[in-house]
DNA sequence: CGGATTATGCTCGTTCCACGAGGATAATCG
DNA sequence: CGATTATCCTCGTGGAACGAGCATAATCCG
C-alpha cells in the first residue's frame, strides 16, 4: 500500500508536462515562467514542456502578456480553447446547476433551475449533461456532482435537505467518462484548502453548517474522503444530547445541535421544514432578540466544542469554516471560542488552531467539484486517454 | 497544495530504483523478479537498477537463491549488510526499547529495559542511541521514538500512563540525522495497515486501548497524523459523560470510558493507579465474575459506539484493532458490535465495515516507527543524501 | 530618444534512465 | 538427459530534461 510511484518510462513520460499542467491549473494566469521558477525547470525544458502541452491542445499561451513589470513579458499559460472540459453539476436543497469548465476553473456554460426536492430532477439534469457532450464531444472528459448530502460511491444514500434516500447519480454518466460524486461541504472544503482561506496550510480541516455540519480533512491538498466518498460526515458523530434521534438512524449527532433545528429547539418551536432558512431567520433576529440570541449562542457553543474534538483528533493547522457556520462564528463569537477552547486538550489552548471564514464563499462546490474531476484528468492515465484520441 | 511531482530529471533519476527499493523494504524476502512484475519494469532495467542499487551499499542479492520452483532460481533482494539503518525508540508505560533495523525490517541489535515512569530516562536512551551511532557510524539515518503519549512535534505534551507533561526528547537526537517522534498506537496503525490486518485496504481505521485509546487513520498507506502528529488522538474526542474531567483538560473523553479506569467506575472501585494492569485483571476476571463481565462488556460497548461514530466521519474500509480492544472484542463481542451497529448510521449497518484484530501483535510499534523512518530515507532526498556521503 | 538593464524564450549538444529484442543461464520435470 | 520454464544479461534505441549561449522584448533612466 505504499504509494506507487513513477518507475517505468511511459509514466516518467509525460512528469513535467503533468506538472506544470497542474501548476497552470492551479495557478489561473500563471507565466511561463512563475511556473518553471516553482517547479524548478530550466528554461529549456520549460520551451519543450509546454510546446509539447501546445502540440496537445492541452494550453494556449495566445492571452496577451501581462506587461507592467521589467524585463521581457511572459504570456500567461491559459486553457487551450479545444483542450479539455469537465461538467460540473451541483444540486443543492433547493436549486441545480450545471457547467462546462475548462482547465484553470473559467466556466464555459452555465445552466441554473430550481427543484423541488424530488429525485425526478436528476432525470433532467442528465439530459443537460447530455447536451453539453453533445456539443463539446470529446472535449467533455468527466461529470464531477456535487450533491448536498451523504454520498456512498456515486449513490447519495441520504440527503436530510431533501429527503432523498438511496439515490443513484448513476444516470448523469454519459458513456466513456467517469462519473464523480461527492458531498457539497467536502468539496467546499477541498476548494477551500487549496485555493482559499487553507491555502498555504498542509493540514485544513474544514466545515459547513447547512442543515446539519460537514467537511472534510485536507492533507497536502489530498481530501481525507474515506473509502467510498462519504468520509466527513463529522455531523454524524455524537457530541449531542444522547436522546435525541437524528435521521440518520443513530443518535445524539451533532447535527442536530448546530443548525435550524437546533435553534428552533432552544426556541421551544416545532421542528422547522426547512431548517436553513429558519436558522437564518434566527441568526437575524438575534440582532434584537435575546431569545433568539441565545439560541445563536447555543448553536455556536455546540459548533465550537465539535470543532475541538475534531481538532484533538485530527491535529489540523487551521480550521476553515463556510455556510452558516460563517454565521454562527460572526453572531456569537464568543460561545463559538469558549466551546471550542473548553473542548480542546489543555495542551492546545496555548496556540488552538486558528480559525478562519472561507474566502471563496458560494463558489466553493462547484470549484471543488471541477477541481476533483480534474484532479482525475492530470495524471499519466488521464493524459495519455486523451492524446490518444 | 498540489502533491510535488517529479518534475526535474534530477527527481526522475531515482524513480525506479526508488520504486525497487520501496518494493524491497515493504515485501522483505521478495525476488528481484517479483519486484519487476510487480512495478512493471523490463528485465533490462530491473538488472540496470539492482546493480545500481548494490552499486549504491543499498541491497544485495547474496542470499541463497530460493529453489523448489521451476525456472531459472532468483535471488531475494535483501538488505546490504553495509546498508542504512534507523535506530528505534520505544518508550511504553512500563519499559523501553532500542533497536537498529537495517532495510526490510531486520533487527540487528536491541536493547531493552524497564524504567519508573520518570522522564530521566530519556538521558540513558540517549546514552544508547549514541552507542549505536557510535557503532555504525554513517550507516545509522535517523532514529524514530515511538512513545505511548501525546506528541507534538518531537516533544511528549502529555502521556497519562507514566504521567509526563512537556518533555522532549530532542536529547535522543544525534548531530546530522532526523529525529522523528510518534505515537505508539498511531506507529502500530501504520505497520498493521501496511503490513498486517489492513493490509490490502486503502483506508484503515486503526485503534488500541491501552491507557485511554489511541490509533491512526492510513490512507493509501500514509497516516493521517495532522500538522505535528497529534492527529489520531480519538480518546479525546467527547464521546462520553460529560461530567467527566479528563486528565487532558477536556471533558467527557471517549479515554476515560474503555479503559481500566472505565471498569473500575462500573465497579465502583478507586481510580486504578496502573490502569493497564486492572484492566488486564477485570478482563481475566470476567471469565467467571457477573460484575466483572459486565464491566467489560460496558467497555466493549463504549468502544463500539466510538468505533462506529469514527467509521461514520471517517468511512473506512476496514477497523483494525490492538492491545486491549483485541480483548474485549473477544470477551464481549456482542456488546462491542452492539455500540457499533447503534452508533453507524443506518445506511451504513447493512455492510459495516469489517473489524479484525492485529495480526501484528506486540511489533505492531516498532515496526510502525521504523517504517515511518524508512519513509524519510526512501525519498529522492534521501537517496541523495546517501549516495553523496 | 536610445542605450542599459532585466527578464524571458529558443537552439543545440549532452546525459541519464528505461525500453525491448535476443541470447545465455540455471533450475525443475518427465 | 533433453525439454521446459523462468530468470538474467547485453546492447542498441529513444524520450525527457539539463545547461550554456544567444536572441528577443519589455522597462528604466540619463
Amino acid at each position: 500500500m505504499q504509494p506507487t510511484t513513477a518507475h517505468s518510462a511511459r509514466a516518467l513520460r509525460s512528469q513535467g508536462a503533468l506538472a506544470v499542467l497542474r501548476y497552470a491549473h492551479a495557478h489561473p494566469s500563471a507565466t511561463r515562467a512563475d511556473a518553471s521558477r516553482a517547479l524548478g525547470l530550466s528554461s529549456g525544458s520549460a520551451t519543450e514542456i509546454t510546446s509539447r502541452l501546445k502540440a496537445a491542445r492541452l494550453i494556449g499561451e495566445d492571452a496577451p502578456a501581462r506587461t507592467g513589470g521589467r524585463g521581457r513579458p511572459s504570456p500567461a499559460l491559459t486553457a487551450h480553447p479545444e483542450g479539455p472540459l469537465v461538467c460540473v453539476v451541483d444540486i443543492s436543497h433547493e436549486g441545480w446547476r450545471v457547467a462546462a469548465i475548462e482547465l484553470g476553473g473559467g466556466v464555459l456554460t452555465e445552466s441554473t433551475g430550481r427543484h423541488t426536492g424530488s429525485p425526478d430532477v436528476v432525470a433532467p439534469l442528465a439530459g443537460h449533461v447530455a447536451a453539453l457532450q453533445a456539443r463539446y464531444g470529446r472535449r467533455l472528459r468527466a461529470v464531477s456532482a456535487c450533491v448536498a448530502g451523504t454520498v456512498s460511491g456515486t449513490e447519495v444514500v441520504q440527503a436530510s435537505g431533501m429527503g432523498w434516500r438511496d439515490v443513484s447519480l448513476e444516470p448523469l454518466k454519459p458513456d466513456g467518462i467517469p462519473l464523480l460524486v461527492g458531498n457539497d461541504a467536502s468539496l467546499a472544503g477541498l476548494a477551500e484548502a487549496r485555493r482559499g482561506a487553507g491555502a498555504g496550510s498542509r493540514v485544513v480541516l474544514h466545515l459547513t453548517v447547512e442543515v446539519g455540519v460537514g467537511g472534510i480533512l485536507v492533507v497536502d491538498g489530498r481530501p481525507v474522503n474515506g473509502a467510498t466518498g462519504a468520509g466527513g460526515e463529522f455531523g454524524h458523530m455524537p457530541f449531542g444530547d444522547p436522546a435525541l434521534d437524528c435521521p440518520c438512524g443513530a443518535r445524539g449527532c451533532w447535527d442536530l445541535e448546530v443548525d435550524g433545528r437546533a435553534m428552533a429547539r432552544a426556541l421551544h418551536r416545532p421542528p422547522p421544514r426547512d431548517p436553513r432558512t429558519a436558522a437564518g431567520d434566527v441568526i437575524a433576529a438575534a440582532a434584537s432578540d435575546p431569545g433568539a440570541r441565545a439560541a445563536v449562542a447555543g448553536a455556536a457553543r455546540a459548533l465550537g466544542r465539535g470543532m475541538g474534538a475534531l481538532a484533538n483528533a485530527l491535529d489540523p493547522d487551521v480550521v476553515t469554516l463556510s455556510g452558516l457556520a460563517v454565521d454562527l462564528a460572526a453572531t456569537a463569537p464568543g460561545a463559538l471560542e469558549d466551546g471550542y477552547r473548553t473542548a480542546l486538550m489543555r495542551y492546545r489552548r496555548a496556540a488552538p488552531p486558528p480559525v478562519l471564514p472561507s474566502t471563496l464563499g458560494p463558489h466553493g462546490p462547484l470549484t471543488g467539484a471541477a477541481d476533483t474531476a480534474f484532479d482525475v484528468l492530470l495524471t499519466d492515465e488521464g493524459l495519455d486517454a486523451w492524446t490518444r484520441g
